[in-house]
DNA sequence: TTAAAGATATATTTAAAATACATCTTTAAA
DNA sequence: TTTAAAGATGTATTTTAAATATATCTTTAA
């Protein structure tokens, strides 16, 4: 649900010098993207504990860990709480009749779980490559 | 968009009897989803060529091939019009500004093809091994 | 010729995402 | 010690897309 946004975020973040805080104005104002909504997006990343946040004047967000320590996949799993292909995968509204014998659910879990292995091999750090470039194209 | 009611309708044809017709009624009651929104789900898959559709009286839907020449892979491809993970991944209201040089989007499109890689790896005969329960979990 | 079936366009409803608004808490600086 | 800047948090509104509904048309077997 957050996950593009996050991502955004910690790219973000990842852009600037190690330890040094931006405050959520300042990237709203980036990606041009709600400030009211991006404060939540950071909320649930610190809850998750991707960025450590500082309340009050002078405050901000910045990364919890090295680019390198963060993990792409991690970052997707915990901000789309519901990978919700088909309705049976969620117990409580699904409706279908055959979900209990039906063969689906094993087959789209398992090319969910091939999905996210593949995220799991980057990490934040391989986002930054151009780490130079992304800062001209965010401070524009 | 419509992968879910579409595999759905597949399994459906796939317990008839090979050739035989169904009519969307009779789908609609099985998994009490509207009719309305399965005849547009039945004209995508019959322009994908997945079903052949018979119209007019005593007409319906079937299987426009054999449930092992219908791979899940193709349908969800076919579907699924969009897998707009991140919104850079459809460039007419892509806004992001980092997206020329962002390695985000080539990450999260090689765990895409990984994902179709493992439907790809499954037809409709594969989710049909349990024919008989099928049919009587959709028949009452 | 009529009734049953799909084809097709438009409109409405519903649900979720995105955004906006408002108020609170924290904390550094004046 | 007050004030302003920052995040925390709850609620409301707007926007968007999915799902559903309504209506009319075409096809075709009985």
């Amino acid at each position: 649900m957050y996950t593009d946004y996050s991502l955004r975020v910690l790219i973000y973040l990842g852009t600037k010098e190690d330890g040094k805080l931006t405050t959520i104005q300042e990237i709203s104002d980036a990606y041009h993207i709600s400030k009211n909504h991006l404060m939540k997006v950071t909320f649930e990343l610190g809850k998750a504990g991707f960025i450590e946040t500082v309340r009050g004047r002078g405050g901000g967000i910045r990364l919890a860990d090295r680019p390198e320590n963060i993990n792409v996949g991690m970052v997707v799993r915990r901000m789309e709480e519901d990978f919700h292909l088909v309705e049976c995968f969620s117990s409580e509204t699904n409706t279908c009749p055959i979900s209990p014998i039906c063969g689906l659910r094993g087959v789209l879990g398992r090319a969910l779980h091939a999905y996210l292995a593949v995220l799991d091999e980057y990490n934040l750090q391989d986002l930054l490559f151009n780490k130079d470039a992304l800062r001209d194209l965010l401070r524009t």
